[in-house]
DNA sequence: GCCAACGTTGGC
DNA sequence: GCCAACGTTGGC
C-alpha cells in the first residue's frame, strides 16, 4: 500500500461525499466553524475509499433525496481515524470543515446528461456514498459549479 | 461455499 | 410508491 505523508509536498485528492439533507445537510456541516466529523460510512466501498482520505483533500458535497445535486465544498481537516463512537471496529471517519456552498449546484441530471461522466462512480454506483473524483472531473465540476 | 430471501439506498 | 442495484444473512 501507497504511504503518503502529510508534509506541503503531498498532493491533494478529491472526493465526492453523498449524504442525506434531512438528516445531515452542507448547511449543517457549514455550522460548525471548527468542522465536523464525518461518520456514518458503513458500505465496505465506501469505507475502503475513506480510509484513503487524507487532511487536506478537497470533498464535494452531494445532497441525495429531493435535491440530488453536489451543492458544497469542503476541506478535510483530518485523515481517516477509527470511529471514536466505536460500534464495528473496522468503521473509520475523517475530519471536515465547510469551504463554501457552489454558487450554482450541480445536478445529477446535468451530470448524467454529459457522456463525459458516464464511468464517474456517482453516476455508474448510485448507492455509493464515498467516492474519488478524477481530477479533470473534478476541475469540471467546478466549472458547472461557478468556481 | 452457494444462493434464496430479505433489507437498504437512492433514483425514478 | 415502486424498483434497480446492490449488500447481508442464514439455511443447507
Amino acid at each position: 500500500m501507497p504511504s503518503r505523508s502529510n508534509g506541503p509536498l503531498s498532493r491533494q485528492s478529491f472526493w465526492l461525499f453523498k449524504t442525506d439533507p434531512d438528516t445531515y445537510s452542507f448547511q449543517d456541516l457549514a455550522a460548525k466553524k471548527k468542522g465536523d466529523v464525518w461518520d456514518g460510512v458503513k458500505n465496505a466501498v465506501a469505507l475502503k475509499h475513506l480510509r484513503a482520505v487524507a487532511a487536506g483533500d478537497r470533498v464535494l458535497v452531494y445532497h441525495t433525496g429531493d435535491e440530488k445535486a453536489v451543492v458544497g465544498l469542503a476541506r478535510v481537516t483530518r485523515s481517516a481515524y477509527p470511529d471514536p463512537k466505536g460500534g464495528e471496529p473496522n468503521l473509520v471517519v475523517v475530519d471536515v470543515e465547510a469551504e463554501r456552498p457552489l454558487p450554482r449546484p450541480v445536478t445529477l441530471a446535468q451530470i448524467k446528461a454529459d457522456p463525459r461522466y458516464k464511468d464517474f462512480d456517482l453516476v455508474r454506483l448510485s448507492r455509493l456514498s464515498v467516492m474519488p473524483v478524477p481530477e479533470d472531473l473534478w476541475k469540471e465540476l467546478l466549472g458547472l459549479a461557478g468556481l
